[in-house]
DNA sequence: CCCCCGCATGACTACGTTGTCATCGGGACC
DNA sequence: GGTCCCGATGACAACGTAGTCATGCGGGGG
């Protein structure tokens, strides 16, 4: 500014004063100024105008797990469209299953002065952020809850979506109907299994031996795919899209007779498979978006009490869950 | 720093000595500080520290289309880590088809000083760019090329990856391969037809009414397959994911025999089609990582020359490639 | 003709930090 | 004992910007 003042013939605070669209100055020394800006490719210096300003840095940060997966992709996209929407800006980070990585990139945007955090890695342990985490500084937690209930949440209907699977299983006529989650250190694995168990029990569904929980190895799918035949299972439900991806996989690599599947987690070519598959369908994109207005609300009224977002799920019936032998339950045709 | 020095009894300059962990401070003075750090929780700010030392603000900025897309989300993973290896941070912002919002977008990346930008954007031309982006901020265009050849680019090997999907298809017998293209406004649909009609060249293939670029409408795809009968057709390559998933969509909403079909872009689920889709894969987050160290090196050297870095694609021969009807290639596999 | 008011502008300072240089105390050396 | 040097520390300025207040000028009203 002090260069572009003096080219222009006038003072720094002047030139200040225009790029700011300040009143009170005359138009012909607006023009000399932005003249001068022009010669020499001024542009202001945010981060002084912040310091200067004691204001915000208009900007918000985000910890992922993995940049990568498309659940982690839409609700970035959500989140980077309504930030961008208040004129926000969004620093990413992803933590890759790292605890330590996690408490790095949340020490490094709050030395950056975000605005707020919003934290999602699922396979980060509450500890370590609440142990990085400056009180002074809004956080939301997204798909995973908060331990002490001290910061704003955004869940997905983890036991709603559940249940909206095994019912619809359940009223196309299956009555022994199986669990094949994701590792159990997943919050979101255990709460899904929860909500099936809950779902199951409501029906008056047994599941003794029909939940299986863990690493998701050929091995493990292959165990429990065997001890359903033996249970006489005919409708399977995975938990997320790992899972469901794994005993596609399996299925797809055997022979015989396939149970009804409904997974947990839209797949992108869910309508490309044979059959199409029945899913549960996440609003990763409303998650993301529902998170960054929990902050900007916060951030209005800091003294809000903590409050849990949670966003409903939505059951998108494609054919991989007809009722099974013998039902007759008329095949329904629900693709988009 | 202030309030720190005054609960610890010393001066700010010892308490930034202390954060900085510069040599030269009695033992019992750090201890002193740091708890008063630890009481007030105090930390630095960043903003302030690179104004005062002028130095880079240790962050570089990306410009995407559309964070959601597979694509994108892998490349961005790509920029994300390699940056991060560098103790850089990385902002986000897509341009969503508006050329105003991109130029939106470097305009604000460049006022908070990034050290440098990477530009994804396909479907905004270069001048927007060149309009907004300030002539001292390194920049690597990825995707794209850029038109005047000022600025260092990484692009996928387009025109090779299709060479290898008409080569496979060629030496398994096709004698008659079409072309299904997105929307020619993408840079890379025409690259990719361009690519595709060298090939066919080189094979003596004939490629007269056989090439169909634009919008994929239902209608267009349905104009093109049912052209591809009357031509004998026996084998059809997609330019991007898109059009992959358009054909299959049509061809699985009707019988009939098949084209072989080999894809430009991987699909995640392609091994779960039926049949599993043969795809040339772009290696997304190589091309971030490529385009991070062209930045950093840049960076390290400004005088460098322009330069272009071609990532190579991999061909993925999966079933949905097999020789036509009569031709006797035996088949091979090759999944994973 | 003088006074007062409002407009345009500039001088000065502070935001939080770090580089530079000065100061102070004490021990080693002559 | 005086000098020199070194380690520890502090005072001060400056990074680029914007808020505060002062200054100077011209015009309108008395």
């Amino acid at each position: 500014m002090v260069d572009v003042a003096r080219a222009a013939g006038t003072s720094q605070k002047t030139v200040s004063r225009v790029v700011n669209a300040e009143p009170g100055v005359r138009p012909e020394t607006i023009e000399r100024v932005q003249r001068a800006i022009a010669e020499l490719g001024f542009r202001r210096h945010d981060g002084a105008s912040h310091l200067r300003r004691g204001t915000s840095t208009a900007s918000i940060g985000l910890v992922l797990e993995d940049l990568a997966g498309p659940f982690y992709a839409a609700l970035t996209a959500g989140v980077e469209r309504r930030a961008r929407e208040h004129g926000y800006l969004l620093l990413t980070g992803s933590a890759d299953g790292d605890a330590e990585r996690a408490g790095r990139l949340v020490q490094a945007f709050a030395a950056r002065r975000v605005d707020g955090l919003l934290i999602a890695p699922n396979l980060v342990g509450d500890e370590v952020l609440t142990a990085n985490l400056p009180p002074d500084v809004p956080a939301v937690l997204l798909d995973r809850p908060s331990a002490d209930h001290g910061t704003d949440e955004v869940l997905s209907d983890n036991a709603g979506g559940i249940a909206q699977a095994v019912h619809h299983l359940a009223e196309r006529g299956h009555r022994s109907i199986a669990y094949l989650g994701d590792d159990e250190r997943f919050w979101t694995s255990r709460q899904r299994r929860d909500g099936f168990l809950a779902a199951c029990a409501e029906r008056g569904l047994r599941t003794e031996g029909l939940v299986s929980l863990g690493v998701l190895t050929p091995e493990r799918i292959a165990a429990a795919v065997s001890g359903w035949a033996a249970a006489g299972v005919t409708a399977v439900v995975t938990g997320n899209n790992r899972a469901s991806v794994a005993l596609l996989h399996h299925l797809h690599a055997r022979t015989g007779p396939r149970p009804a599947h409904v997974g947990f987690d839209e797949l992108d070519l869910a309508d490309l498979l044979d059959p199409p598959l029945t899913t549960v369908a996440q609003d990763a994109a409303g998650i993301g978006s529902a998170a960054v207005d929990l902050l900007f609300e916060r951030l209005a009224t800091p003294t809000l009490p903590p409050r849990s977002v949670v966003v409903p799920t939505r059951l998108v019936v494609r054919r991989s869950s007809p009722p099974p032998d013998g039902a007759s339950a008329p095949p329904v045709r629900n693709d988009r």
